[in-house]
RNA sequence: GGGGAGUUAGUUCAGCUGGUUAGAACGCCGCCCUGUCACGGCGGAGGUCAGGGGUUCAAGUCCCCUACUCCUCGCCA
């Protein structure tokens, strides 16, 4: 008489569970079939839950009846099953001609098999768009019309399980280490500045609209305010800016802020919570502290404040040589460049990474694709010659000793220019580093635990010039905290103003940042001076937490960590996209709902909403 | 907003200098097979060459436009 299952019959075990010493029990499993292998007479199904696969078989001498139905089982269909746990011992191979282990080494189970006296199917499947295996690639758009096939993929299912842990494992450190985990608004007030925001219209306010979070900034610094002392939360963030592999439109932070704290008491704190998550995730340990690298010192020798330390490659600066030689160099084209305030920086690759002239050639096209103009390139011949380096044809020997000197080159060794704009001589050397260096495979392979180049980017200007407003900008936010020996420079001389901020940099990628916040109002009236912002609009536009901090503020800093940029480290994916169960293409969609998506005229009225968009 | 790559069978791709009936592998369907494990053997079905326009005696192939996907610069305090 057959059982009921699910309602009679409980799972007993996983499909990732049953060992040699399972072996003889009678045991019930359910999962999908990942694969079926007829022999007319045996039928071996390998079937599969998140935990992992198990063989089962189909014998006609044990189950006629089962193993009648097992013909029909194709991919994916979902079965439960009751049976024995037996070894799968040695076998006869028609194969091979002789008896031979029939164990399977590739699978954490391959010890044993279970023989299936019973079968109930609970749900068939049409064939899959695209088949649930490693050794298939299916393109991430169809991927995406069928996230919930594509997230069977056990690796992917992995990542996504990994992302649990890493919840957990940020809860119970915080909690332990006295954070309350806190709720702020999604929707709250537009604020000017910053990232583009996704914008709800209201409808109990005609005309008005909430914006969506794109972090919890100005909520964590009111808990401060608050008394809550320590404050945490992993919380979804919004930007409405454009993506690339490591940014999606809505993004998961890790949220902290903490009372009377200094800048390293933030580190220690953050620190702590990555070693724990890389011993959880990996059973890796990280040393602390973090390496401490200056803003100016990583933009210098790598071009950009999130510099992977995990290979060399180091830029060198020029600029004063230039300057200094004046028009004698004999090379027009950079001192030109020079005299409109450009820079000019180099980069050698040694003699034992030899590059051949299509290679260098493509290294050009890649520059210019960011918008450079092209190339400098020198190469040093055995007996010093410099050739391949028509920019270099007229220069002055005394300029190609100095730049001998400066950037150590030898003979045969290849060195690549970039002068003009500084913020574009930065970009392109910055990206030509780490492109060459994946080029050269200077970059070591995660496997075998990878190498983990954890470091802290410290003291970087308070303000920056925007060239397009011909003014200071906040480089990160109004509400940072400058260094107490730089605020003499408040109103005389912003650039030189350098302040607590601080981002946390692993391997090229920026996983985290934040900062000391301004506690005191005579101080954030300067920033505010210095940034144009009058008293009436700073009122207007953060009047609420100028409000707050009148009341009593405590001394304050904090930090986000991104969650997805540390799951997708942490898993060794490719893209932001391989750690989000449910991500979106780059324009913002979802292929799998179709969201964005029309919606109807009324539900627009009832909005007070009219769009511009012509229809198509 | 700019630059680049791509779109051919269910899937991943090949398709040369424009020229017969657009191919392969996997998947799918059928038959056979008692030790496979990405089983194997034999047979079969399956194509709006992204969409539109153009050049040509002739277009998957050349040109233009559009859509979508990806990478990237700008942007992301």
């Amino acid at each position: 008489m057959a059982t009921q299952f699910i309602t009679e019959t409980k799972r007993t075990h996983s499909c990732g569970a049953l060992r040699g010493s399972d072996i003889g029990k009678e045991v019930v499993l359910f999962g999908w079939v990942q694969n079926r292998r007829d022999h007319g007479t045996l039928i071996f199904i390998d079937l599969r839950d998140r935990d992992g696969l198990t063989q089962i078989v189909f014998d006609p001498d044990l189950g006629k009846e089962a193993h009648e139905r097992a013909q029909k089982l194709r991919s994916e269909w979902v079965l439960g099953i009751r049976g024995k746990v037996r070894a799968r011992g040695q076998q006869m191979s028609k194969k091979e001609g002789k008896v031979i282990s029939a164990t399977n080494d590739k699978l954490a189970t391959g010890e044993v098999e279970v023989e299936v006296y019973e079968m109930e199917i609970f749900n068939e499947s049409e064939t899959p768009p695209f088949e649930i295996s490693e050794h298939v690639k299916a393109g991430e758009e169809l991927r995406f019309q069928h996230r919930y096939l594509d997230l069977r993929r056990p690796q992917l299912q992995q990542s996504i399980i990994k992302r649990s842990k890493m919840n957990a494992i940020v809860r119970s450190y915080m909690v332990e280490n006295g954070f309350l985990e806190l709720e702020t608004p999604f929707m709250g007030k537009y604020t000017p500045g910053g990232a583009r925001n996704f914008l709800v219209p209201s409808r109990l306010n005609p005309g008005k609209f909430y914006a969506l979070a794109e972090s919890p900034q100005l909520y964590k610094q009111l808990f401060m305010v608050a008394g809550f002392e320590r404050y945490f939360q992993i919380v979804k963030c919004f930007r409405d800016e454009d993506l690339r592999l490591d940014r999606q439109p809505e993004f998961t932070q890790i949220d902290v802020e903490m009372s009377f704290v200094t800048q390293d008491d933030v580190f220690t704190i953050i620190e702590g919570l990555i070693k724990k998550l890389w011993k959880g995730v990996l059973d890796i340990d990280v040393p602390t502290p973090f390496r401490r690298l200056d803003f100016y010192e990583s933009m210098a020798k790598y071009g950009n404040d999130k510099p992977d330390l995990r290979f060399g490659l180091e830029h060198v600066e020029l600029t004063e040589v230039i300057k200094r030689l004046g028009p004698d160099a004999g090379v027009p084209m950079i001192t030109e460049a020079v005299e409109q305030k450009g820079i000019v920086k180099a980069m050698v690759i040694p003699a034992q990474y030899p590059l051949s002239r299509k290679e260098t050639d493509d290294l050009e096209v890649f520059v210019q694709g960011m918008g450079s103009k092209g190339l400098g390139r020198a190469k040093i011949s055995e007996t010093g010659e410099w050739t391949q380096a028509p920019l270099f044809k007229n220069a002055k020997p005394e300029l190609r000793a100095e730049i001998l000197k400066a950037t150590g080159a030898k003979s045969g060794d290849l060195i690549l220019f970039q002068f003009g704009k500084e913020s574009l001589v930065h970009t392109v050397m910055a990206n030509l580093r780490v492109h060459i260096a994946k080029k050269l495979k200077l970059i070591p392979e995660f496997g075998s635990g990878g190498v983990w180049n954890f470091l802290w980017v410290v003291d970087p200007p308070l303000f920056e010039f925007d060239e397009e407003t011909n003014q200071w900008a906040a480089a990160h936010h109004a509400f940072t905290r400058p260094h107490d020996e730089c605020v003499q420079y408040l109103e005389t001389d912003p650039g030189k103003v350098k302040c607590y901020r601080y981002d946390v940099v692993l391997n090229g990628f920026e996983i985290g940042g934040g900062s000391i916040r301004l506690h005191k109002p005579d101080v954030q009236a300067k920033v505010f001076k210095a940034l144009g912002i009058g008293d009436v609009e700073a009122r207007e536009k953060f009047g609420f937490l100028l409000d707050a901090l009148k009341f009593g503020a405590p001394p304050h800093g904090g930090l986000a960590l991104g969650m997805d940029r540390l799951a997708m480290l942490l898993t060794n994916a490719e893209s932001l996209r391989d750690v989000i169960p449910f991500p979106k293409t780059q324009k913002g969609t979802d292929l799998m709902t179709g969201a964005p998506g029309d919606v109807d005229e009324k539900q627009l009225r009832d909005l007070y909403v009219k769009t511009t968009a012509q229809p198509k």
